[in-house]
DNA sequence: TATTGTTATACTCTATAACTATA
DNA sequence: TATAGTTATAGAGTATAACAATA
């Protein structure tokens, strides 16, 4: 029987260990002194290799400025380095150095990484919730759902 | 088959919903001019009823001095009001007003109501994830598991 | 002396506006 | 003239330290 209550506290259940990778996450970024912003940005550097500074400030969907004071951190940091762009003499590309390949690696894996519990499922159940996350993705509407790039 | 890319798959897709609704939440904080912290206070008073100011930072994690400026913002927005403490006059408790209460009960549904796609499952694939759902919540250890009381 | 809430203050995060150098 | 990035600056959010009232 699934009444109305039980889907709000399997959603809630659900909402809790989300919660608990949020914080997980939240400190990985506190022990490398990043704050989320900055978090975000070097794990989009990862996935998307060397990004003008102006396509990363509608990525973050920030104002262009502020990405000048996350790129200044993260060289500060050594994390990324800013370089001249081939083609356009105004452009600057953002590009991770090996320490932050490193880094951004390490927080996608902290976010990436399912919970120990969804691990020790029975395969079974494995499967059904595989199964069953497939058919919510398929039946949630755009304004639904959002992919996870990284948390903000 | 259950591998491990499958896992992190499922769990990425999990991951999509709740981002989602995290922006949800977030419109509703911004429509009210809250932040997160004034929505979470007044979530967190609406559950526990009038709170001491300084239970109130603890339970924020918050410092002592910040519970002044929420609670002097959610006194100018009519939404709670500070009262005298009936054994101790040191203490000052927060408790909502009525009109408090809408907001606060309106936020709370944003943030329990589960995604449309969580409806749109079979009876059937719904009973499976209630289920499976219990098991992922005894199967987490307290570091990994949160109660979600709010979204901050 | 210790604790509650407040004030004064400072620091961080982020945006807006003005500027430069290219295009 | 328009665009990429920077600088200067301002505002919001939040903490720290000192303080008054009470325990």
């Amino acid at each position: 029987m699934v009444d109305d209550a039980e889907l709000t506290e399997t959603w809630t259940r659900l909402m809790g260990l989300f919660m608990s990778r949020r914080n997980v996450l939240f400190e990985a970024f506190a022990e490398l002194q990043l704050t989320p912003p900055h978090g975000h940005a070097i794990i989009t550097l990862m996935h998307g290799g060397p990004t003008r500074m102006r396509d990363m400030a509608t990525h973050m969907a920030c104002d262009a400025s502020y990405i000048t004071a996350v790129a200044d951190r993260l060289e500060e940091l050594g994390l990324a380095e800013r370089r001249p762009a081939a083609d356009d003499r105004r452009v600057k590309e953002l590009a991770l150095t090996p320490k932050g390949e490193q880094v951004a690696a390490r927080l996608d894996a902290v976010f990436t990484e399912p919970p120990a519990a969804l691990r020790e499922l029975s395969r079974a159940d494995q499967a059904h919730l595989s199964r069953i996350t497939k058919l919510l993705f398929d039946g949630a509407t755009d304004a639904e759902w959002m992919p996870p790039r990284t948390l903000r």
